[in-house]
DNA sequence: GGCTGGCATAAGTGCGACTGATGCTCGGTG
DNA sequence: CACCGAGCATCAGTCGCACTTATGCCAGCC
């Protein structure tokens, strides 16, 4: 095969007109360019340079090689750009996931921010349930996503990805306007063992956040039908169907006919995570997690629904 | 920069989804995959390979990389082809000249096989006078040239050149139809001292030829016209202004208000030669120099217009 | 005819690439 | 749970290649 670093060399004699100058160019000695050209029209098996008395001149094949040397060391540096952009935030690509109401609410302003600051990161969102999301990390097919469970787990999880800790989403009882509890201040969840509930999809971990809740007031919530979708919880709470708990972060919409109850010190939180594969990790993937890190200091810091509803 | 054969490597992981494979497939150890790689990296600036315990995986950084090491490494096949092809008479070109007497009968033939055997290489001829054409030769814009003179030449000339011989071309007297000579037979140069003459251009091998050839037999042809095209000669011959000499080559088309007288054994003949650079040939250059001489055995072995006008 | 500019060649040296051996980690398994 | 196997990293050693220095050779030029 044609060795690339010979064909630079080449490429410098056919510029310069003589291997002493090409040698001079390359800080080399006049040896060294004339052992390589050498040996390149060894590999080539063609004569590549015409020697004369005065400075040398390329033959047939040695124009070609130096006009694929030209097109391939020019791809050399464009892959080295290329390499350089993704280092440096000016190039490459980042595919996150997003449980619905966190890419409703944090990510559009962490994907902004980031947009803003590396323009030239390719951003991609889907949506995905915590399970989907850490399987679609490991499987490759994203960088980060973004996912929530009950425990405050820092830890580097024993399956390969890490569960950074963004904020604490704290929810909230939701009840028709007309159930008998709606006017009662101080509600607690201890209230409401006979009720019927309004759950997350079929083992869901938004379900497992509910039953943990009521577990720890002594009861197993009934769950009386499910979704995944918080519109839909607010549309089957409002019809009567049951009650439920939504977090925070899925109350950016409230419709007028339900009525939202903060639970005081028993309110349960769910807990926002950043969630990425450990080993390696793209720069991109780096400075967006720092970014989310960011927004959601800021987003704790004002707490928007809290004030609205107790 | 980038090593092109670290890319190739890093390419072979990547088609086979690990070290250990990759190494078999190239016929090296893992380990020299693993340095390789580790190399690749360093240069790279970043990490292309995400290691896990089984197999690996491209960053997004090695995938760029791998990218560019397929159009690379694809280029590097097409020279490698480009060249055999040059070598093999399968590509490539060959940019000869000639007199205009030789193109518009040896080179005909010549061509015409040439291409018929060598269907990839591409031919051009131009139009020179032998001066001009070994001067061409000189500063490289033509790999071949087909010349005359009045020595037998086969020798490496010392200005870097060789004349390779092809044939001799005999030369004509050409009279009008109704000059006092045209019907006496036997004429020989002597009798034409007085004659005025057509020469060809000024300072041009033409001239030289026919001044030899009146100078052995004592006199100095006084020159009345000069044109370096034997249609031109021809019509100044036809029209009285004088007489003149014209090579067998030139005769193809004759024009009937003129005759044609041979000389006998005081012919003086010119010698047809391709010449070409010494040292490096091509291997069309090459091919086409015995071709040439291929059919100026030919061409001297049927002597059609010696036989039409003797 | 010596001088100069330019390429080739020979011998020596140092770096880098590859090998072979070994250690480590992770995941699967009895 | 301890073991095992697949796979990668690392180390030391060897070998080859690329570059340098030194020298020779050739051609053009003053």
């Amino acid at each position: 095969m044609l060795d690339v670093r010979r064909m630079r060399v080449l490429r410098e004699v056919a510029a310069r007109g003589s291997f002493s100058a090409a040698a001079e160019a390359l800080s080399f000695t006049q040896s060294a360019v004339s052992q390589q050209v050498a040996a390149l029209e060894r590999e080539a098996g063609a004569v590549l340079v015409e020697r004369s008395a005065r400075g040398v001149r390329l033959t047939e094949a040695g124009e070609a090689v130096v006009r694929h040397a030209d097109s391939i060391l020019a791809k050399l540096s464009e892959a080295e750009a290329e390499l350089e952009a993704i280092a440096g935030l000016r190039g490459g690509r980042l595919r996150m996931a997003a449980f619905e109401s966190a890419a409703a609410t944090i990510m559009p302003v962490a994907i902004s921010r980031f947009a803003e600051q590396h323009p030239g990161v390719e951003l991609s969102l889907s949506l995905h349930e915590p399970e989907d999301a850490v399987a679609a990390l490991k499987a490759g097919d994203i960088d980060l996503a973004v996912t929530f469970g009950s425990g405050k787990r820092e830890d580097r999880g024993a399956d390969g990805v890490t569960h950074h800790h963004l904020l604490e989403d704290p929810m909230y009882l939701v009840l028709a306007e007309d159930h008998p509890l709606a006017r009662k201040r101080g509600v607690r969840l201890a209230d409401l063992a006979s009720e019927p509930w309004i759950g997350g999809a079929p083992d869901c971990e938004c379900n497992r956040l509910i039953s943990a809740a009521c577990n720890r007031f002594g009861f197993e919530p009934r769950i009386a039908f499910e979704t995944d979708d918080y519109a839909a919880v607010q549309g089957f709470v409002a019809a009567g169907v049951g009650v439920s708990l939504i977090a925070e972060l899925g109350l950016r919409t409230i419709r007028d006919d339900i009525v939202v109850r903060p639970l005081g010190r028993d309110t349960p939180c769910r807990q926002i995570f950043a969630t990425a594969l450990d080993g390696y990790r793209s720069p991109a993937t780096v400075a967006m997690l720092d970014l989310l890190r960011e927004v959601g200091v800021t987003h704790a810091a004002r707490r928007p629904v809290l004030e609205l509803v107790s």
